[in-house]
DNA sequence: ACGCCGACTTGATCCAGATCAAAGTTCACT
DNA sequence: AGTGAACTTTGATCTGGATCAAGTCGGCGT
């Protein structure tokens, strides 16, 4: 009962119907959003859009990771945001695009032409709620993303980024506790503002402090998540357990 | 012919009548806002909402200007972004507030009962429209911000800083090129995720090397504007004068 | 006019994280 | 199994901005 990325299928199925841009949208709008979609699938590593490129298609992401980001000229490179499935790219009025996007892992999308889009938008009242909606909460992460640029030490940075990955509850691989980095070291470092050795020697600190415990490069349990918790830096709650 | 912030007031006299959430609405819609909205003016310096506290308003800045900041246990504080007239103070279906909205200079908001509002948003779709352009344009602008806190330079954070009010053509005070500064030194480095004694130290480098010229603490003018986006640190331009 | 207080500048020193440099590890592909 | 390339760790050193510490300036109340 897997969901193949094929033109012809129904939304009603979609893992991501009930979070993306369409979950207020009934059978209805459902199928005019099915008769506009078409799917792309991109390689882990393939850039899917750059920053001032045309922006022919608006999109959600069903399957995968992609990043946005931006590089000043001379190659600082900083992470702006991680797109999940359910995010999407594109501003409705907007031709281009504001930041790199690339693929991190395997990406599927869901797209749709800008223009019939568009007008679907100013039709639907349910997608511009939803979009709004959506728009909101990430202005708020992204705002909260901005205190951690701005104030945090490097090991608070580390800790914030694993605690995010923890309480998203990213696969667990196994049984129990076993998390995924679905960044490389360099990745990470563009994401907190940081260097990769920094990020390598933070790692090892908490792991010499007995906070987290890695299995391979890629793959970590934690050993004391209230550990973990104060060392993020924002504990508005005093570190409780919770 | 200025605008008067009495509840009686209409809103086609708006300051802001055409950038904020109404913008698109037309009279009918307008309206229904006119009956809901209440004034209310805060003096500089007093703080709005706190983080955590109930959002029983829904708000729309009509004049002066808001800070939005977090501070962490410790005292470290960041600001998030700057609210000017137009920009919107809550977001529908969240019943608290994310972020503490201080009063930078006096400042006076439109405001809506929680409740009412929400339903006005559902019902009235060129609200949720305006909404979701602008919590778009505002994540592009937290998103530029984060690559600054992340990567900038303390010198590339202050060109940058002066070169987005140059380019807002904040207040020309006087006859040509005079721009006024709305915040101290201790809120530009909580801005710029510095300290107010490096804010000091690169005003007065830029200074040294003709970039500026300050009439006193507050005001400025820019010597030479090229050079100011120099520093910034963004010409994906290649410098080019505009 | 004086004194005070808050905002700002300037100087001296420190240190977290960057940078430079070298190994070690892992995995894909012969 | 062997080679190489990409990724990661670890070590040594440097440095931009923080921190600590005096001053200075300007406006306001008396």
């Amino acid at each position: 009962m897997t969901f193949v990325f094929n033109e012809r299928e129904k939304c009603g199925s979609c893992p991501i119907r009930h979070r993306a841009i369409c979950a207020r949208c009934d059978e209805d709008e459902l199928t005019l959003l099915e008769g506009m979609k078409s799917y792309q699938t991109f390689e882990a590593g393939q850039p899917i859009i750059w920053r001032g490129d045309d922006l022919t298609h608006f999109a959600s992401v069903v399957s995968g990771i992609a990043s946005l980001s931006r590089t000043l000229e001379d190659g600082r490179t900083q992470m702006v945001g991680l797109l999940l499935p359910s995010d999407f790219i594109g501003r409705p009025g907007r031709e281009t695009v504001d930041f790199d996007v690339t693929a991190v892992t395997e990406v599927t999308l869901c797209r749709f032409q800008r223009r019939p889009f568009e007008d679907l938008v100013e039709r639907v009242p349910h997608i511009s709620q939803r979009m709004m909606e959506m728009a909101l909460d990430e202005l708020t992460a992204a705002r909260e993303w901005m205190v951690l640029l701005g104030r945090k030490t490097a090991r608070e940075k580390i800790a914030t980024f694993l605690e995010m990955i923890v309480r998203r509850e990213t696969v667990p691989t196994q049984s129990i506790q076993e998390y995924q980095l679905p960044l490389t070291r360099e990745e990470i470092a563009n994401f907190l503002g940081l260097t990769l050795e920094t990020i390598s020697r933070q790692l090892t600190s908490l792991k010499k402090d007995g906070v987290v415990e890695f299995i391979d490069r890629r793959h970590f349990r934690i050993k004391d998540l209230n550990a973990l918790h104060l060392a993020s830096g924002d504990d508005a709650d005093g570190g409780v357990i919770v």
